[in-house]
RNA sequence: GGCGCCAUCGUCUAGAGGCCCAGGACGCCGCCCUUUCAAGGCGGAGAUCGCGGGUUCGAAUCCCGCUGGCGCUACCA
């Protein structure tokens, strides 16, 4: 049997990194057994449907490199793939269950279902359905009073009032659960769209999935889906519930925590191998010291049997941490091409386009080990591309040449003179340098610091005669002297 | 309130009875390297394995209780 997994996310919002970590452990599972992933839209809840987030779901699968086999856009022989389109499925799947006894339909009011439950809630009793409908009398009744004010049913599964049904899940093993406490849940709403429960269970059967891989919140709806399973003669697939991924505060990650949508990662500089990764690795590990895994390792590794069952914090600084090693370790024609577009995208509009790719192929290996994140790359090597450097007369004095301008003014003018006649390598511009710090009496290093200054404009930069090298002679000759004439 | 899940350094984790008075990673601190900033190297602090009982010659690992955290408790997923 092939195996096969499915991401199905509700389009209501923004893709969530923490579903998105769903879907990478069901494509890696999938990947790993040589099997199908697949997606899957589930926009049944009608009043919280966000249309613009359906082209995001499909492009956040893509940023990540999760490519699934059959889906909305791709096809496949089990589609369609949007659950608004599966409809007639779900009302026959409500029918059987009806004509079999094991569902009944509910014409109580939602004023009635809210007053029931604040009542309930007002004598600490669990919040239940009382079961009016569940008898023919009851149904009878309140069938009238629907019609009469032109509501619709909604068709309730009917649980059993006593015995237990145990889950076996993947990851949490064994859990035993009292029917006595499992309400007589909705399966079909009033305007003919399913719940959660129904809609994915009768779409798995169809789509053949082999596992069902969900957020540890689902855990306690699991034994609604074993009797509906059951009720309808389906094998139950594979059930795997993950634990959370929680925020800083340790409650659920959500927006109150900062971002959690991946396009601010991919927008504040994150990559999407380091991102992989790092979601990858909450919840999950290779073995005990492993941090750094490529995808074709994670594919041959991943088994449901690592996943832990505690709870993950996110952790921001490792993420960081992780897309600096991608950065450092990508092969150099790649980084180039990328540093090149993050330019394109952060250097002012003053700069022309295209950015020159071979100087970016010369500026990236001097800037590649010290950046974390790519929005800092403009940072590092905006000199290169623009003379319009502005500086503080007190930046470029530094701490060395505070009190005395004069000095300085007459050190960059030595500069200029040194530079012009050196060789234009880094090397031979820093032994010339060297020795003219010699020669000055001054540190090499406070030297040092006026130039950079002088030809960068910024106290932090690439190394200065690398940098210089790569700048050109006559670029930096002219720096040097608005730099002495400024002062 | 009810039901459920979980519990190893601040954080992510390794650990499936002796290899563990607990290993790795991020972060933090120090030193080295060094023209700035990084990167890198070396070292350090940091967990009486939530608490209390058992079982066992021996427990982070098994059992029970407690406590704590989290989740669910919708015609949302």
């Amino acid at each position: 049997m092939t195996v096969r997994t499915r991401y199905a996310p509700s389009p209501t919002g923004v893709p969530h990194i923490g579903n998105l970590r769903t879907a990478i452990f069901d494509y890696l599972l999938a990947r790993h057994h040589g099997g199908q992933f697949i997606l899957r839209l589930e926009d049944t809840d009608r009043t919280r449907l966000d249309l613009d987030s359906i082209p995001r779901i499909s492009e956040s699968l893509r940023w990540l490199g999760l490519d699934y086999d059959e889906g909305p856009d791709v096809g496949g022989p089990y589609g369609p793939y949007v659950q608004s389109e599966r409809i007639d499925s779900y009302r026959a799947a409500a029918d059987r269950l009806l004509a079999q006894g094991d569902a009944y339909e509910c014409w109580c009011s939602s004023a009635r279902l809210d007053a029931l439950r604040t009542e309930q809630t007002r004598l600490k009793q669990p919040p239940k359905y009382d079961r009016r409908c569940r008898e023919r009398q009851g149904q009878a009744e309140a069938r009238r009073e629907a019609e009469a004010e032109g509501r619709n049913c909604v068709v309730r599964f009917k649980t059993p009032d006593t015995g237990t049904i145990t889950l076996h899940d993947a990851i949490y093993d064994d859990s035993t659960f009292d029917l006595a406490t499992i309400d007589d849940f909705v399966m079909l709403k009033s305007d003919g769209f399913p719940t959660y429960h129904l809609g994915y269970i009768v779409d798995d059967e169809a789509m053949k999935i082999t596992h069902v891989l969900r957020g540890n919140e689902w855990i306690s709806s699991a034994p609604r889906h074993l009797l509906i399973y059951r009720a309808l003669a389906f094998e139950p697939p594979v059930l795997a519930h993950l634990p959370l991924v929680l925020g800083p505060d340790g409650a659920k990650l959500s927006k109150r925590h900062g971002a959690t949508s991946v396009f601010e990662y991919r927008d504040a500089g994150y990559l999407p191998e380091a991102m992989f990764n790092f979601l990858a690795l909450i919840g999950w590990s290779l073995d005990d010291k492993t941090e750094i895994i490529s995808r074709e390792q994670f594919i041959e590794h991943f088994t449901l049997d690592r996943i832990v069952k505690n709870p993950a914090v996110f952790n921001i600084e490792k993420l960081t941490w992780m897309n600096g090693m991608y950065i450092r370790e990508m092969p150099e024609d790649r980084l180039a091409e990328l540093f090149a577009q993050t330019l394109e995208r952060d250097l002012p509009a003053s700069v022309a386009r295209p950015i020159d790719r071979a100087l970016v192929a010369r500026i990236a290996p001097l800037i590649r080990e010290r950046v974390k994140l790519l929005t800092e790359v403009a940072g590092y090597c905006d000199f290169f591309f623009s003379d319009d450097l502005s500086y503080a007369k007190e930046d470029l004095l530094g701490k060395a040449f505070k009190d005395r301008p004069a000095d300085a003014k007459a050190a960059l003018v030595r500069v200029a003179d040194a530079a012009a006649d050196a060789e234009w390598t880094h090397d031979a511009l820093e032994a010339a340098m060297r020795a003219l710090a010699d020669e000055i009496g001054a540190k090499a290093g406070d030297l040092f610091s006026l130039i950079r200054l002088a030809v960068t404009g910024r106290k932090v930069t690439p190394p200065l005669f690398e940098s210089m090298e790569i700048l050109g002679k006559d670029r930096c000759l002219a720096r040097l002297r608005i730099a002495a004439d400024s002062l």
